[in-house]
RNA sequence: GGUGGAUUCGUCUAACGGUUAGGACACAAGAUUCUCAAUCUUGCAAUAGGGGUUCGAUUCCCCUAUCCACUACCA
């Protein structure tokens, strides 16, 4: 599911919740060449997953099924065809696309639209597939007050006479959400303002029929940026965009759906970060903006941070596991520290793997790293302590993490160092790397003391191989 | 082309005629820390342009520019 669907939805569902309302899922599967195995599973996913929970809908029921359009072919004929009496909508024989001028006016020329009685019969008669389209009035305005967008007014004379039974039977989207949307008592209808240009030919679809028009909210769309910096609707090429695909790379759901609940929207307060309950209790279509936003992977990360920094550590060493990629290592047995070391340092599970690669195997690195000014690390001091740090280490039987920070922490007092200048040249000796996700203690207990050892001497080897070819 | 919509820091946004135009992300600096994160402090940075209306416009009106959507027997 699209991150702009599920935004919708989501938006739907934050309304439908805080005014008490019901939260209705319809599948609306009417175009049979686009059918997809296992779609709707997707939908069903998706929305327990992100905790948009429907009260109404084909796998749970409801008052006003069935839920999906596919089944409900026979209720959209009838309707169609009460149009058709009423004079609103028309038989219309043509092909396809045969009618299309390529006119600045473009659209369907309204070739059938004054057909009469009798040519529309002979030609049913004959067999000739048909479609039933919409006789939109040639004259006045439609104008409706969008929760969001305001008064918006159109003239009749702009619109299309849009198909509302396609000759196959089935509805168009265009009739049978009118339809349903009444027949389902739907009060608010939340959605993209892609459909703003439409709307009129509901609201002529709704007069025609004699039924009260719902609320219209229509909302902003999300859209990305390009490599060249340029802004479209958002789409796979701008990355991840499928809800699953961010959970995927790790992304917490509650994560996204916080970060797209602040995509249109915003508080009253200054609150950044919501759980779906606060969402819920605090939404309103007032802070809903007209403008379109830029999808930020960014503040997604630090959205997202956030609520790994929240959650439950016991949650975090369970979840967070199968990304670390130790099953069968020797840190397995050490997860649960790693785990406390990098729940405050990833925007996302799949960022794990990359800030953990160097336990597993030392980089190569420069000796540089040894130096530091504000430690006073050089690399005549570093080898120095390398030499000591081994010596200590080598006899220290109690590897536990007290006991290291312990021993390190005389061994400072005994060279006269504080902790971090001590600590500076071993780290780097353990992890070949100028950042690590904890320090020097933490990963001498994570790597062991075999391996911290001989990481240890082979500093040493490289500055004392340095040092050689500096004299040359 | 037609129709509709939009336009505040790079990005997400607040300010619904009167503010030194606020917050957040990112970026930068500092504090703190066994490095890095996290946390705290500070800094940088915006009302698309032009006309009106008004004592006073980010806010209301008009024009221009730019961007977006729709213009399917797709939703």
């Amino acid at each position: 599911m699209h991150i702009g669907n599920l935004r919708t939805a989501l938006f739907a569902y934050l309304f439908a919740k805080s005014q008490n309302g019901k939260f209705i899922l319809r599948i609306e599967d009417t175009d049979q060449g686009r059918y997809v195995e296992g779609s709707v599973d997707v939908i069903y996913d998706t929305l327990r997953t992100a905790g948009l929970i429907h009260d109404e809908g084909p796998d749970i029921g409801g008052s006003y099924g069935p839920y999906t359009q596919s089944e409900r072919k026979d209720i959209y004929r009838k309707y169609a065809l009460e149009l058709v009496e009423k004079g609103a909508a028309y038989y219309c024989f043509c092909q396809k696309d045969e009618r299309e001028s390529e006119s600045a006016e473009g659209g369907y020329d309204r070739h059938c639209r004054n057909l009469s009685p009798e040519e529309v019969k002979a030609q049913i008669d004959a067999g000739k597939p048909y479609v039933i389209r919409q006789r939109i009035p040639l004259e006045g305005t439609t104008s409706w007050n969008d929760m969001v967008y305001g008064e918006i007014s159109v003239e009749n004379s702009t619109l299309d006479d849009q198909v509302l039974l396609k000759s196959d039977g089935m509805p168009t989207y265009n009739f049978a959400n009118v339809v349903d949307d009444h027949l389902m008592n739907i009060t608010h209808i939340i959605r993209g303002s892609e459909y703003l240009s439409s709307n009129p030919k509901y609201l002529l679809l709704y007069q025609a029929f004699g039924w009260e028009t719902p609320r219209y909210i229509h909302l902003p769309i999300i859209n990305g940026r390009n490599a060249d910096g340029s802004i479209s609707k958002l789409s796979k090429r701008h990355g991840a965009v499928s809800f699953q695909a961010l959970v995927e790379q790790g992304y917490l759901p509650e994560g996204i759906i916080n970060y797209i609940a602040l995509l249109g929207w915003s508080p009253k307060s200054e609150q950044e970060i919501f759980s779906m309950d606060e969402l819920i209790a605090q939404f309103s279509v007032d802070g809903v903006h007209k403008s379109p936003a830029v999808f930020d992977y960014q503040k997604l990360g630090w959205v997202n941070g956030q609520h790994i920094t929240m959650l439950d550590p016991q949650v975090f060493i369970r979840d967070a596991f199968r990304y670390a990629r130790i099953e069968g290592t020797a840190l397995e047995s050490k997860w649960p520290k790693l785990a406390s070391l990098l729940q405050s340092r990833i925007t996302k599970y799949s960022d794990i793997p990359e800030k953990i690669a160097f336990l597993h195997q030392l980089p190569e690195y420069s000796t540089e790293l040894y130096i530091h000014k504000k430690n006073k690390s050089t690399l005549g001091s570093s080898k120095a302590i390398l030499e000591k740090a081994i010596e200590r280490l080598s006899t220290l039987d109690d590897w536990s993490e007290e006991s290291l920070l312990s021993t390190m922490t005389e061994l400072a007092a005994e060279s006269g160092l504080k902790l971090g200048p001590l600590t500076w040249p071993v780290r780097i000796a353990l992890s070949g790397l100028m950042a690590t996700p904890g320090g020097a203690i933490d990963i001498l207990y994570l790597i062991g003391k075999d391996e911290s050892l001989k990481r240890l001497s082979s500093g040493i080897q490289l500055i004392s191989k340095e040092n050689l070819v500096d004299e040359k």
